[in-house]
Parts: C-alpha cells; sequence; structure tokens
DNA sequence: CGGCCTCTTGGA
DNA sequence: TCCAAGAGGCCG
C-alpha cells in the first residue's frame, strides 16, 4: 500500500483499458501456467509398488534442455541451449501499447541473466560476424506485453508536482496487476521502471537471432510494421517469432541441414526465420480469430516481393519447427486467413522511405542533418508529403531557434 | 523503424 | 586507469 500512500490525492479510480474480463482471464491463464511450471519443476516421483527400475531410473535425474517457458514483463519465450537462440518468441500487441515513445538509446544488447552462461550468446558472437542482432519480439513495440502477465489501464493521478490531473497510460506486469484489482494504485515511478525493464529485456541475447542486415532494416521490419499496423483493425494482435534451420537439396539430390555458427559460443545462423500472427476484431466479437504464418529467408528481400509470396501452412510450420502454435485455438474452424480477411500488404518503397526520412527528421540534432535527411528524399525520386512538410517546417525553426541561444550563450559565456 | 560505430564523460 | 553509460554520428 505504500505506492498508494504517496499519492493520497489520486483523483477517483481508473478506467479499466480491458475490462475486469481481462483480470479474470488473465488470471486463469497465470495460474495454468504456474500450474505448469511447478508440474516440471516437481517430477512425478516413483510410488513404492512401481517397479524398482523406473526409481533407480530417475534417481539422477533426467536430462535437462532448458526450454522451458521463460516469462518477461514484456514478452515470453522458449531457448535453444544448443543453438544459443530462441525457438519461439511470443508478444501481444495492441492500439495503447503502440502509443508508448520508446528510446532504443538507454538500452544495449546483453547476454541474458537468467540464461546459464555456458549457453548464453554473447555480443562478441555477434560483433565483426557479418549478421546483426536481430530482434524477434521487437523494442519497437513499446509496450508490448505478453498477454497473460499483464494487461494495461488508464489512470487518472494528481501528482505532488503537478497541478493538473494527468492521465497516463500503464503497461504493468501482472503482478502489479493484480494488486491493482485488490485496491492498490502504482505509481507513475513504478511504472517507468516497469516499462524500462521491459525495454532492456528485450535486447537480452535471449530475444535476438543473427540476421541478414538489409532483411532485418527492410522485410523484417516491414513485416513488423504490419503487425503494429494490424492494431488498428484488430483489438488483439499476438505474434510469436523464431529462427529455423532448414533443410536444403544437395547437388546429389539428397538433402541436409547446414548452418554456419558464429563467435566462440557458436551461435546459429538461422537459414529463414518464422512469424505466425494471430488476431482478435474485438474481445466481444463472434468473428472468427485471423491467423497467418510467414517463413522469410534470412536474406535481403526487396520491394518487388509481396508478404504473401512467404505465407506457408501453420501446419507445414509447425512440421518445420516442431512446435505447435495456439495449442488452444482449433486452427480449422475457429480461424481464417490472415491474407483474405486483412491486407497482408506491406509498406510499398515510397511510404517507407517516406516514414524512413520523418524519423531521421524528427531525430536530427542539427540543421544540416534535417537538410540531408529531405534531400536525400529527393535523390530517390520521392516528394516529401504533407506531413514531412510540416515536420521540415518545424524541426527547422526548432533548430534554428536552438542555433541562435546557443550562439547567444556563447557570446554571453 | 531496424541496426552499426565512435567519442565523451564520470564514477569506482 | 578502466569500464559503463550516454550522446551523437553513420547507414538501409
Amino acid at each position: 500500500m505504500a505506492a498508494f500512500a504517496r499519492h493520497r490525492r489520486f483523483l477517483g479510480g481508473f478506467l479499466c483499458g480491458a475490462g475486469a474480463g481481462a483480470v479474470a482471464s488473465c488470471w486463469a491463464a497465470w495460474r495454468l501456467l504456474r500450474s505448469q511450471s511447478q508440474a516440471e519443476l516437481v517430477p512425478e516421483r516413483a510410488l513404492p509398488e512401481e517397479p524398482v527400475e523406473e526409481s533407480l531410473l530417475e534417481k539422477y535425474g533426467f536430462p535437462e534442455a532448458g526450454t522451458e517457458t521463460r516469462c518477461y514483463t514484456n514478452h515470453a519465450l522458449s531457448y535453444d541451449q544448443a543453438k544459443r537462440v530462441p525457438r519461439w518468441v511470443i508478444e501481444h500487441i495492441s492500439k495503447q501499447k503502440t502509443l508508448g515513445n520508446a528510446d532504443r538509446r538507454h538500452c544495449k544488447f546483453r547476454p541474458d541473466p537468467n540464461i546459464p552462461l555456458m549457453f548464453s550468446a554473447v555480443n562478441e558472437d555477434y560483433l565483426g560476424s557479418g549478421w546483426s542482432r536481430g530482434h524477434m519480439a521487437p523494442a519497437g513495440d513499446k509496450f508490448s506485453t505478453v498477454g497473460f502477465f499483464s494487461f494495461f489501464f488508464i489512470f487518472v493521478y494528481q501528482s505532488e508536482r503537478v497541478k493538473r490531473p494527468l492521465k497516463i497510460m500503464c503497461n504493468v506486469p501482472f503482478a502489479v496487476c493484480f494488486e491493482v484489482e485488490c485496491g492498490l494504485i502504482i505509481d507513475a515511478q513504478t511504472w517507468t521502471r516497469s516499462y524500462k525493464r521491459a525495454m532492456a529485456e528485450t535486447f537480452y541475447l535471449s530475444n535476438i537471432v543473427p540476421q541478414n542486415y538489409e532483411n532485418n532494416a527492410g522485410f523484417w521490419n516491414r513485416m513488423e510494421m504490419y503487425c503494429r499496423e494490424l492494431t488498428e483493425r484488430f483489438e488483439d494482435v499476438w505474434v510469436v517469432s523464431g529462427p529455423l534451420t532448414l533443410p536444403q537439396i544437395n547437388d546429389d539430390g539428397k538433402k541436409s541441414v547446414t548452418y554456419q555458427v558464429i563467435g566462440k559460443d557458436d551461435v546459429a545462423v538461422p537459414s529463414h526465420l518464422y512469424k505466425v500472427i494471430l488476431a482478435r476484431r474485438s474481445r466481444t466479437s463472434t468473428e472468427p480469430l485471423v491467423l497467418g504464418a510467414f517463413v522469410v529467408p534470412n536474406d535481403p528481400i526487396g520491394f518487388s516481393h509481396q508478404l504473401t509470396e512467404f505465407q506457408v501452412n501453420i501446419e507445414d510450420l509447425e512440421k518445420m519447427s516442431g512446435l505447435v502454435f495456439f495449442p488452444q485455438v482449433d486452427k480449422i474452424k475457429d480461424v481464417k486467413n490472415i491474407c483474405e480477411v486483412d491486407t497482408c500488404k506491406l509498406m510499398g518503397f515510397k511510404e517507407f522511405t517516406l516514414y524512413i526520412t520523418a524519423r531521421k527528421a524528427q531525430s536530427a540534432r542539427t540543421l544540416h542533418r534535417l537538410e540531408k535527411a529531405m534531400s536525400e528524399l529527393r535523390e530517390a525520386g520521392i516528394e516529401p508529403d504533407e506531413y514531412l512538410l510540416k515536420l521540415h517546417k518545424k524541426k527547422e525553426e526548432e533548430l534554428l531557434q536552438e542555433k541562435q541561444v546557443a550562439a547567444r550563450e556563447g557570446k554571453a559565456g
């Protein structure tokens, strides 16, 4: 209750963004997962009447694969201790969650402290390897959070320093969410801490695979953007991503799996990456879920290629990966093809370049950088749209003013 | 948005 | 003196 006490001027409850049903359902899911993990942790003891051989068999323990589901603030994953990459990473996205202002600069790739060092990748494995560190649960999903373990809500409170009531959109770990249900209101500081932790956790190398640079910044990036865009038309979007090392046909017609390994830890370079997208129109809608599975080569993929070219049957992906995705969903009866219901269209060259230029203009610290971004756009044969023109004008004024202030201070000092 | 790198800074 | 964090540069 300490957090509540610090904010006595709390103004009248919170507007539950997800509704009480979400609390109930995520509580149930949490219990389910907890009981499962307990079952894993405590193997069944051999009963006295069972054969002696059986208890001897398990006397010193069974091998451990380390593939158990690992839950983080913002995502969950299963790790491959041999390949030093995740087997799968799941995340949940919604409209509100994409509205955060993530700042990647405060984040650093680092080994996952929860993974035993002998099975962990380190940054040195990737650096100079020719492969980039590709996020599976993207950092750019801002508030992205595994639905089971969290929900978000809006609460109105008045802090000590701000006179005006503030509406704050929160995304908190489930544990905190449950406390909220019990009447505890978390403060902004707690929220900021959990948000920062969530962001930092996506930079753990347990969430990273060696990925082709152009693919990461290009096609895969645009796929992630499409997933975020889906939240404009679907209330809930679940995404599972991971690496694949698929067989290739040799010259002699035989098939074999070969993959490069990098660094002293032999981190496996995937031949392909997959994404499974499941989306629900709304909590109350009776409309079927939409599902799509995609397998993308770990190579540069240009703008001439469409997303639909990489769509596969979910069953085929399950065979390739050895995973069953969304096992609670009847993927024949309850589901429609995402590309029939939605667009499955990624940003085109012009749209994408405009977007990137706008980001560059936004983050420009000098007039030179700003103008360079604009001229590069024109060199690419693209005219700035209305949004970018406005942004450019605003930014130009800002930087000019900064420059003048700096000049004045320079003279004064 | 996705990455890479270097240089500065400040604390142990 | 060294290392970590931060700021800012570059690219697609």
